[in-house]
DNA sequence: CTTGACCCTATACTATACTACAGCTATTAT
DNA sequence: ATAATAGCTGTAGTATAGTATAGGGTCAAG
């Protein structure tokens, strides 16, 4: 398979592909009759490895450390250390919710910006 | 008042107060009498004011743009959408959240990674 | 009037995750 | 055999929000 074919079975883009590659994500494929990377089968369920992990919110750095793991326990580490990480961008979202949403209750939609409330609640210290 | 007093006082990075000027986020300060910035008060409110808008998750444009809004529905709309976009952010992180706690449910926490549940999930296509 | 602390500009670097482009080469189809 | 298509490397650019550094200049105190 050449590169091109492999992006478009992952929906991921060529020059991602190879800048995965520059990473080590992905090892350089053996590609012994041509001097273009021939790819397997195998380097479809890689990336699309990859992008599962970043769904479940793995940086790249990440996702090159779990594709090294031999040990579960480090793996669930990581797991719990992002559940944390993510918990806490939680409670920011829903805090800016809670703020943005009071601010567009009072907000009179009309007039200019000197009596504008969402501009006062932004001045305030 | 130097930029170094300003930076102290406002708990921000002299480089960063640059970095504002350079995107016109706080006017050049007049400094008739001297080659250094010299910066008045409303210099601290200001940058607070930034400051308070990163928090309520605006970028560093689109509060350019809020400081320059002289039509409160335009600010209506402009934060309207920046709910919008929070919310959908909320939304990834919640089922990112119920999909690492099962995760880590199921997880046995020690063993070989052949056996990871962890592992085992983000191969699943 | 010198010295030390601070400030100046301009440029480069950080992190993250790509994307684009120039200039060239390989492969494939006709 | 030739032309079209696709691939190659290496470098640079994108976006965001800064931080750091080199090589100077300025200011205030003693």
């Amino acid at each position: 398979m050449t590169i091109g074919q492999l992006a478009k079975k992952t929906d991921v883009n060529i020059q991602t592909i190879r800048y995965y590659e520059n990473l080590k994500l992905i090892p350089k494929p053996k590609s012994e009759y041509s001097k273009h990377r021939v790819y397997t089968n195998e380097y479809i369920d890689r990336i699309n490895y990859i992008k599962k992990a970043k769904e479940l919110g793995f940086t790249l750095k990440e996702i090159k450390d779990i594709l090294k793991f031999d040990d579960c326990e480090d793996l669930y580490e990581l797991t719990e250390k992002k559940l944390d990480e993510i918990q806490k961008k939680l409670e920011i979202y829903n805090q800016l919710t809670k703020k943005l949403k009071s601010l567009l209750r009072i907000c009179p939609k009309s007039g200019t910006i000197e009596n504008c409330s969402i501009i006062k609640s932004i001045s305030k210290k």
